[in-house]
DNA sequence: TGACAAACATACAGCATGTATGTATAGTGT
DNA sequence: ACACTATACATACATGCTGTATGTTTGTCA
């Protein structure tokens, strides 16, 4: 019989490192960045402070380590979403609606959206974002001006405008009287407003 | 003379509470709520943290008091800009680059996009902004759709979505090389944005 | 198989918030 | 004019949390 519990080193470190990111992305979750105590992180995942403290540099280390995993959480659902779309501005829409179902979950909006930028700072927190759902965002309306089907004076600026809409959006949505129906509201106006970028 | 310096009460009162308040602002702005001692807040306003747990239930609502403040000199800096603009389109229009312009200061960046709706919470922050800046854009675009100049589906969701895609170019106008280029950039994406929401 | 380093555990120092309590002074009634 | 009260603070302390320094166990590898 082969490994009961890995007692190897690499798997080792590898288990306390994914138990350590996974108990903390729900402390996190929970309490905000702020009062999530290190000691009931690592209590909950069986180890003591040591053990985090000989992984990451810092509390804060920890935290980024856990936003990573939820951008590349969300970028992967938004890819899952969008890949069978050949149609350039279907694939844009679809993974809007994508990017604010998957965005609801309370980890992606407290840790990826509140606390994700106060505490890594937005140009951190910036490119954490870039490297994963905004580069899709990007890549999607590079391609549709590439297509001539919309002509955006800047798409830098209007990634990052398109970016912030969905992001607030997201929040509101979570918390409306009717989420599901603030939804569709909101991608009914996103079309309505990526409609001015047409070409005419 | 009158009062050398203000030794009645409610003087006192006001003046202690203004004096936090600015320089909370200041030390909030620079080093971040979580990195800004209390200690250090009460030395430069020349008290003690007994004054300022008099006045305030916590640093948290010292906190909010300027996050309050910032909002309402934002707001006002907007009416300011537009309140002579008659043409509802342009009022908008103009109304967004004065957000822009007076959000390039580096203390509503980092206190009322950044650290303030991580500290107060996202729904606290959104109802200061609520009764500030983002009515001003909300009545706007309520008004442009009450003439039925633009027609979107939801004036609610388009105003978040506006909302939201601003306090974002914001921060990304701040820190670009070029800053000038990318807010003018930033306004004629909008605006092409905006002509999507347009009767046809 | 014995040295060596990784993977933790333990103990401690330092700082920051919040609270409890003490004190001086403006206001107020008589 | 004087005692009294409440406000406007100051001081002292308890508590909680992060980070670091050091100790201990256990794979790994020559």
């Amino acid at each position: 019989m082969p490994t009961k519990r890995p007692t190897t080193k690499p798997e080792q470190r590898a288990a306390t490192i994914a138990k350590l990111i996974a108990v903390a992305r729900v402390q996190f979750a929970e309490h905000g960045y702020a009062h999530a105590a290190t000691e009931q992180i690592v209590q909950l995942a069986g180890v003591t402070r040591g053990a985090l403290y000989h992984y990451f540099d810092s509390k804060e280390g920890l935290f980024r380590a856990v936003v990573a995993e939820i951008q590349r959480d969300l970028a992967q659902r938004i890819i899952s979403a969008t890949e069978s779309i050949s149609d350039p501005w279907q694939q844009l829409l679809v993974g809007c609606r994508a990017f604010l179902s998957a965005s609801l979950d309370r980890d992606i909006q407290r840790i990826g959206l509140l606390d994700g930028p106060a505490i890594l700072g937005w140009e951190a927190w910036r490119k954490l974002d870039a490297e994963n759902s905004m580069r899709l965002l990007e890549s999607s309306i590079q391609q549709l001006a590439d297509s001539s089907i919309i002509a955006p004076a800047s798409v830098t600026a209007a990634t990052h405008l398109l970016s912030g809409a969905m992001n607030e959006a997201v929040l509101w949505i979570a918390q409306a009287a009717e989420p599901q129906q603030a939804l569709e509201a909101t991608i009914v106006v996103l079309e309505q407003l990526l409609r001015g970028l047409r070409q005419d």
